[in-house]
RNA sequence: GACAAGAUGGCUGAAAGGUGAAGGUAACGGACUGCAAAUCCGUUUUUUAUGAGUUCGAAUCUCAUUCUUGUCUCCA
């Protein structure tokens, strides 16, 4: 039997501001949108952080059994800049800037953005469509809108019309804002705009001469809204109406009340049945921003190189960091935020060392069913990772304690324990050991050396000798620990 | 100015009315050790920004104040 059957999942919907039970659309499957990255510039660790825990749901979803159909796209064009009209496509624009070709900066972009995804250990989505490749599709939803009489045409640009929209319908459902009280307060400027109305948002905009990213249209060469490319690959690849739609908490407005606008205007429909945003990284406490300045790379923390960091950090590092927060939290960003989470991982991965070899015996002094039940239940509480991770280290108790004969395990206990530690540990939160890595059989059986001679050396109470293989080992990052049963070594 | 989220111990960060406020990290003491580290045991904030209120009972609900973050708008 599928595990979705005997675990209740509950989402906490933006659209509802509740945790609701998450119930598909078809039994069985699920369909979930992500806003993607604009490939403009390298993506910062605030990016990954979004990216990261829609990582995490997407494996827990198919933990649970589900079929899932995972939509991320790739913004490479279309994203107008700033809030202003009369900006420029910001992909064009860095072209210029760069005297490159648009898709070349794209193409680097994107490879990069793969390259980061990929050593983050992340799953690649299902599909992973994008904006220049759906402008056909953009236009036929503009077409639509417009016969629908909620869009207008001026001077080859395309507007949606939002105080049309908002006779029948609520703008402003997600993000909570209320449009009568925007348009009082901005009625008396109006001026150089040639929208009807300052909250009207672009589908279509024609281009100049000078910008060098356009198509043409039954209404001017030019190039598509932002916000269009979501309502058209969502549906597109996963119907009118879906399960999940995901994104930072930064795209709520205006992009996902555009994106529910346009797509309702077309089907009558609510596009999307949960609605999950992903709160903020912080670094100096101040939003991650490519435009401000603000950033710290996730190819930075893996080198240490950046003014912030006092050394490198792992992969593993980074996303048990992330994964410490809850996904809806703001999660402050800093050198000794990950030093303490270093601390924490490398304690977790020696015990998952550890479990491959404890001993068996006829009792365990801990209920590992009642155990793996508590991992689950956090799990299903709006993936709380925290509250999982707490767990985990619970287990990491116990695992030690056995080691040190002061708690004991049956081999079934064993078993379910192994299974439900890799489970979370490797399939959910996709923690990746780098020290393991790191070691080889080589290294293994020159350390092995090592420490026999220091055995030796100890024997014959030569603390001179033992202390300085110890610590000149240490120095480079190869920790001896003194057991009982003889000494052993991690990689750090 | 509007809307939204938030303010928890040295740091990070859970817990949304019910006895001792999770977990990681840090610090201190003990066990172990030649000494450390690792591991195990114990201790550390009488307390949840501030001030009121509701309640038998609040970190959790209400109000006010201060501050932080995000988004929008306006101005430039």
């Amino acid at each position: 039997m599928e595990l979705y059957k005997e675990n209740q999942l509950k989402i906490y919907n933006s659209l509802s501001k509740t945790k609701e039970v998450f119930t598909p659309i078809t039994e069985g499957r699920v369909g979930m949108y992500v806003c993607g990255p604009t490939v403009y510039s390298n993506v910062h660790l605030g990016n990954l952080r979004t990216f990261m825990s829609f990582d995490m749901i997407f494996r827990y979803l198919l933990h649970l059994g589900y079929k899932v159909r995972y939509v991320r796209n790739i913004t490479d064009a279309g994203h107008l800049e700033s809030d202003a009209d009369e900006g420029e496509d910001k992909i064009a624009k860095k072209a210029r800037l760069e005297e490159i070709e648009p898709m070349e900066v794209v193409q680097r972009y994107t490879v990069n953005f793969h390259e980061v995804t990929k050593k983050y250990n992340f799953l690649p989505p299902s599909i992973e469509p994008t904006a220049t490749g759906h402008i056909v599709e953009q236009i036929e939803m503009i077409k639509e809108i417009i016969e629908k009489g909620l869009a207008y045409e001026v001077n080859g640009s395309v507007y949606f019309d939002v105080l049309k929209y908002s006779e029948n319908n609520h703008y402003g459902i997600l993000s909570g804002r209320n449009i009568e009280d925007a348009i009082h307060n901005t009625r008396a400027l109006d001026g150089q705009s040639e929208k009807r109305n300052p909250q009207d948002f672009a589908l279509w905009k024609k281009a100049d001469e000078r910008h060098i990213m356009q198509w043409p249209s039954p209404w001017s060469d030019g190039f598509p809204g932002w916000h269009l490319e979501c309502s058209v690959m969502s549906s597109k690849y996963l119907g009118e109406q879906f399960d999940i739609h995901g994104g930072g908490m930064d795209l709520k407005f205006p992009h996902h009340e555009c994106e529910i606008a346009q797509s309702h205007s077309c089907s009558g429909v609510q596009p999307v049945n949960y609605w999950l945003h992903a709160n903020m990284l912080l670094l100096n406490g101040q939003k991650m921003a490519k435009s401000t300045g603000n950033n710290i790379l996730p190819e930075e923390i893996l080198t240490g190189e950046n003014k912030i960091l006092s050394k490198a950090f792992g992969v593993g590092v980074v996303r048990f960091f992330i994964m410490q927060a809850h996904y809806r939290s703001i999660l402050d960003f800093s050198d000794e935020a990950l030093l303490a989470s270093e601390k924490g991982f490398h304690k977790l991965m020696e015990a998952m060392e550890v479990l491959k070899e404890l001993k068996v015996a006829k009792t365990s002094t801990f209920n590992v069913t009642d155990w793996k039940n508590k991992c689950y239940q956090a799990m299903n509480d709006d993936f709380n990772t925290p509250i999982l991770i707490a767990n985990l280290f619970e287990a990491v108790k116990f695992i030690n304690q056995i080691k040190d004969d002061k708690a004991s395990i049956t081999a079934t206990d064993l078993e379910l324990l192994q299974n439900a530690l890799h489970v979370f540990v490797f399939d959910v939160l996709a923690l990746v050991n780098d020290a393991k890595e790191q070691s080889s059989d080589k290294l293994e059986g020159a350390v092995e050396l090592l420490i026999k001679l220091r055995k030796e050396a100890r024997e014959n109470k030569d603390w001179a000798l033992s202390d300085q293989i110890r610590d000149e080992l240490a120095d480079i990052g190869i920790q001896l620990k003194d057991g009982r049963e003889g000494t052993t070594f991690s990689v750090n």
